[in-house]
Order: structure tokens, then sequence, then C-alpha cells
DNA sequence: AAACATTGTTAGCCAAGGCTAAACTGTTTG
DNA sequence: CAAACAGTTTAGCCTTGGCTAACAATGTTT
């Protein structure tokens, strides 16, 4: 294991000034990520799915494709795997629907969702900056930050 | 088209109070997150192997595999494609070095994960989980915020 | 110097998430 | 009511990023 190197400090020109954490603590941040990145995808498609039925009472693929712009190909294909994974229900082309589980899954992205936009908001983003940033960050915020954003932006509400 | 379905507005019990953005934007969003996933991982290496460089003198594909929680196998790829991108130089066998383009990568890199980590911080987040939270964020936070970021933990400084 | 432990590489597998092209279904319309 | 069109699905391809297992090189210890 040449991970506790004894004579690294001598030529270390840190670009931070932070050390490097310890490599278990350092393994869970990456592994966090990786996993984060494995559920993000349905969530997308499922949280998306849930819009659409709200706001529109329907949510077909083609929206879907439009939407994400992915190809319809890519989106029929993902339903079939939100089909396996019991979150969706689908007749062949037909409009889907959401299973309770996928509902669940539906609302708290799209609660996560809000919060982080709000916050940047808040924090004084601009709007369509916030839309993509929050986009991307929704899936990597703690239970934790995201308490902390929520208060925030009550805080701070103009 | 199916996306303008005129009497959609009946029944639209929005979980939260927001419309869809327009298909454009909301296309944007998703194209944007996904792109950013393509040189995530990328940008992960290259900042680690700069991390190593610059805290131990020397990075070995060892030291990645345990900190990235992560085969040797898949390291050994990577550095392969990291190499073809010239990022990084390696002979076989010995530590690896970045190029001038790695260098640049890195420190960017390192910069804007930084500039995450303290906001967090400054927030109020507890380290662990603000380590966490940062390394996920990073990728998917726009310059404008993060300036904002930045300019919020210079003035929350305790 | 030989044996062993550590490190690195290669080969070959897999799943996910893209794509295009082609086939099929359902709806609208002349 | 048949034809045309819009929407959906399927087939088959590609790349990425994981993995294990087997092998090769290097370094360390006796």
């Amino acid at each position: 294991m040449t991970d506790s190197n004894p004579n690294a400090p001598l030529n270390a020109p840190s670009i931070s000034g932070d050390a490097l954490p310890p490599v278990e603590q350092h393994a869970q941040q990456y592994a966090t990520v990786r996993n984060a990145h494995e559920t993000e995808l349905i969530e997308d498609y499922v949280e998306l799915i849930g819009d659409l039925l709200a706001h529109r009472g329907e949510a077909r693929a083609a929206d879907i494709a439009n939407r994400m712009a992915v190809s319809q190909a890519t989106v029929s294909k993902m339903i079939r795997r939100l089909n396996e994974l019991e979150l969706v229900t689908s007749k062949p082309y037909r409009s889907l629907f959401l299973t309770e589980a996928g509902q669940k899954m539906a609302e708290t992205s799209r609660a996560r969702h809000d919060i982080v936009l709000h916050f940047l908001r808040a924090l004084g983003v601009n709007d369509a900056t916030a839309r993509i940033d929050a986009e991307g960050m929704e899936h990597h915020v703690s239970d934790e930050t995201l308490a902390i954003m929520q208060r925030f932006t009550e805080q701070h509400q103009q």
C-alpha cells in the first residue's frame, strides 16, 4: 500500500489547503456518487412522467422524447425498464401511468427538485441557470443539505 | 405532437406550483446534465491524480483504485483513456503524471470542488456530508452559481 | 538469488443508455 | 373505408464503465 508515503509533505504544494481525506471516507464519497448515478435517470423519467400526468393529463413516449431530447427508441426501451421496476404501468401504444411506488418516487423527486430550484433562486441565481443547475444537482444533495436549503429559502423570501 | 394538449389545465393538480418549462428549455436542461456526465468521471480521475501528486508526490494506480473504491483493472483501463485524451502521461508500472492540459483540468476541477465544499460548510452542512455532496454536485454547478457560492462563502466566514 | 507480495495489465464478460432503421399500430382524413 | 401520417416498438449496433480471472512486472525479504 503506497498510500501512506511518509516523505510526502515535503513536496506538497497543495492547490487547496485541504489534505486528502482518509481512504475510507474518500472511497465512500465516490461510491455515493456512483450510486446516485444509477438511480438518477430512473428518477428523472419518473419525475417527468408525473409532471406530464399532472400538467397534461397524459404522458406519451413522444412527449418524453421531446422533453428529454432523446430518441423515441431510447424512451421505449427505458419504459420497459420502468415497467420491470414496477414504477409505471403501460399498455402498448397507450399513455403511461405511474404505479403507487412510481407516484411516491415522482413526488419525492419533484419535492427535492423544487427545494433545490427555489434555493438557487433565493441565492440570487438567474432562473434559466437555476433550472439547469437544479436538474443536475438534485440527485446529489443529501437530506441534511436539503433541509438546510429549505430553511435558507424560507428565511430569504423576498 | 401531443405536447400541447389544450384540455390539460382542467385536471392539473401540480405537485409544485410551477408549470412545465417550454420544451426547448426543458430539453436543454437534460442535455446539459447528460453532457456533464460524460466528462464527470474523467475530471474526477484527473482531479484525484492531481491531488495525489500534490500531497504524495506520486499517483499510483493502486491508490486511485483504493480511493475510488474500484478495481485496479478499471483504473488501468481508464488510464489508457486518459492517455488517449492526452491528459496524463504514463510508463507501464510507473507513477502517473499530468500533461499540461491535465494539470489545467485538475486545477479548475479542484477549484470548483473547493468552492462548493466551502460553500456547503458555510451554509452549515456537516463536514462529512458536505464532502459527499460536493463530490456529486461539483460537476453540475454553473459558473454563474459558482461565483455566487464563492461570494456567499466569503461573506459568511466565521 | 529465490520466493513471495504487491502492483499493473490484459482478456473477456456484463449492463446501461445512447443511436438508426425498419416494422407495426392507431387515428385522421380525403 | 382506404390511405396517409403520427406514434410506438423492435432489432441491432455502439460506447462507457464496471467486474473477475489470469498473467506479467516490480520490489522486498529472507
